[in-house]
Parts: structure tokens; C-alpha cells; sequence
DNA sequence: TTCTATAGTTCAAGACTTCTGAACTATGGT
DNA sequence: ACCATAGTTCAGAAGTCTTGAACTATAGAA
């Protein structure tokens, strides 16, 4: 099996960040990683995810976050431990990805207010 | 013929402006649309583009550009005059669009400079 | 050490999107 | 009225995404 594929710094593109977050589920999955205190695996925030979905799915889409450099995924026993990469891709990118979150976030309280 | 749609600052969403914005094309087109002094046409803007395309493609990419409320597209006599809706998408997402482009161009320095 | 269970990956085929050539609309000039 | 230019529309081809089924990887129990 393909060992989990971690882009360098270097390597992380903006284009490859925006398609990852122009997702709507993918940046439910990343915004729930970004809220959660300690590294959590792919089932436990699939199931904060509404939208009940295939784990080969789920498992595409943990890819794409992952090889565009947003979350790193480590094997911890049977399951994955992912956490977002702040520190490198915030050196990286500057305010582009947290302020792409605040806008989303923003956006669905305003939503919920109606 | 079905008339321009430009979506009210209400209806944009950060989804639609990511969409948008993830696509390669549609980046350049924005920024060099953001980097002219004045309103530009479709075929002006495409002419900087270096890679060449059918009219129908780039048709399609000033439309999801527009529907995502990126760009105003006026007609004047037989073209179309595009221009950026900064203050409208600046009051609605705050510096997300500016960072992202900010980022895109940092990119694209980087990669000219090696 | 084998068996079983759980977590996630891979692959191929169907579903869905995007791209593009050809035909079209809209406008202005001759 | 005709022609030229700028852009749109549409349907089929080309490409991408989703998903069920089969797989790998690990841990724990028998």
C-alpha cells in the first residue's frame, strides 16, 4: 500500500489549497479538524459531518487535504490521526487560509441566524 | 439571448468565489483583470493569457467569474467591459479574495525568479 | 499463530462536469 | 440589407468525481 503522501512546504500550491477547500465537504471536514483540541481520526469527523458519505469517499477526500498540504495523517494503531499543518502552511500562505475559513464560518452563522 | 447574471453582495458565497478561484485560467484572467487600469473585454483579457483557447471555454470562465460575483461584465457596443467588484466582495468577505490573490502572485514571482 | 474486527486504501465503472466546435444572438459600420 | 466582430448557447467528446467491492494494515482474542 502507497505510504501517505506529505508535500513539503516548497511543495504546497495555492491552486492545490483552493481546490481542496472549494469542496464544501472537505472544508467541513477541515474546519471541524481546526476546532477539535487533539488530533482526531477520519470516521470521528466524518460522523460530525451531516452528510453521511462512503469511507472510500471520505477517504478521497482526507487525500486531497492531505497532498495539498492543509492536514497531516498519522498512522496511530488501527486508525489515522489527522491535524491541520498551521504552523507550515501559515508560514507558507500568510492570512490566505484563515481568513478563507473565517469567511466560511461567517457565512454558515449567518445562515443559522435566519 | 438570456441577459449577464451578477449575483447581489447577498447572494455570493465563499464556495462560489473558492470555485471560482480554484480553477488555473480563471486566476489569471481575475488578476490581470484586477492589474488593468481599465474595464477590459474578454478577448483583451485572453490575448495576456498564454495559453489559447476557443471562445465557448473562455465564455464559459468569464460567466463562472460573474455568477460567482468576481467580475461586473457590461456591455459596451459589440464587447462585453469586465470589471472587478472589489468594493461590493471586499465589504462582504473582508481581505479572503485579497489574500488569496496576494498569495497567487507571491506564487508565480517565486516560480519566475528560478 | 491463526481468527476476527476495525480503520482506511485502492480500483474500475458509472455518474457527473468541463471543454469545445458549430450554429447562434447582438451590435455597429458600410 | 449586408458584413464583421464580440460573445453566448448547445450537444457531444473528454475528463473528473463518486462509490461498491475487494484489498491492506493493525490490534486483540482464542
Amino acid at each position: 500500500m502507497r505510504p501517505l503522501v506529505h508535500p513539503s512546504a516548497e511543495e504546497m500550491t495555492v491552486q492545490g489549497i483552493l481546490y481542496a477547500l472549494s469542496d464544501p465537504v472537505r472544508v467541513r471536514i477541515f474546519t471541524d479538524l481546526m476546532a477539535s483540541t487533539c488530533a482526531q481520526n477520519c470516521t470521528a469527523i466524518a460522523k460530525l459531518n451531516s452528510t453521511p458519505m462512503p469511507k472510500s469517499t471520505l477517504s478521497q477526500h482526507f487525500k486531497i487535504l492531505r497532498e495539498a498540504g492543509l492536514v497531516r495523517s498519522e498512522r496511530k494503531g488501527v486508525e489515522l490521526q489527522n491535524t491541520p499543518r498551521w504552523d507550515e502552511y501559515g508560514k507558507k500562505f500568510g492570512p490566505m487560509i484563515s481568513s478563507i475559513i473565517e469567511a466560511y464560518v461567517k457565512e454558515l452563522t449567518a445562515v443559522r441566524r435566519k
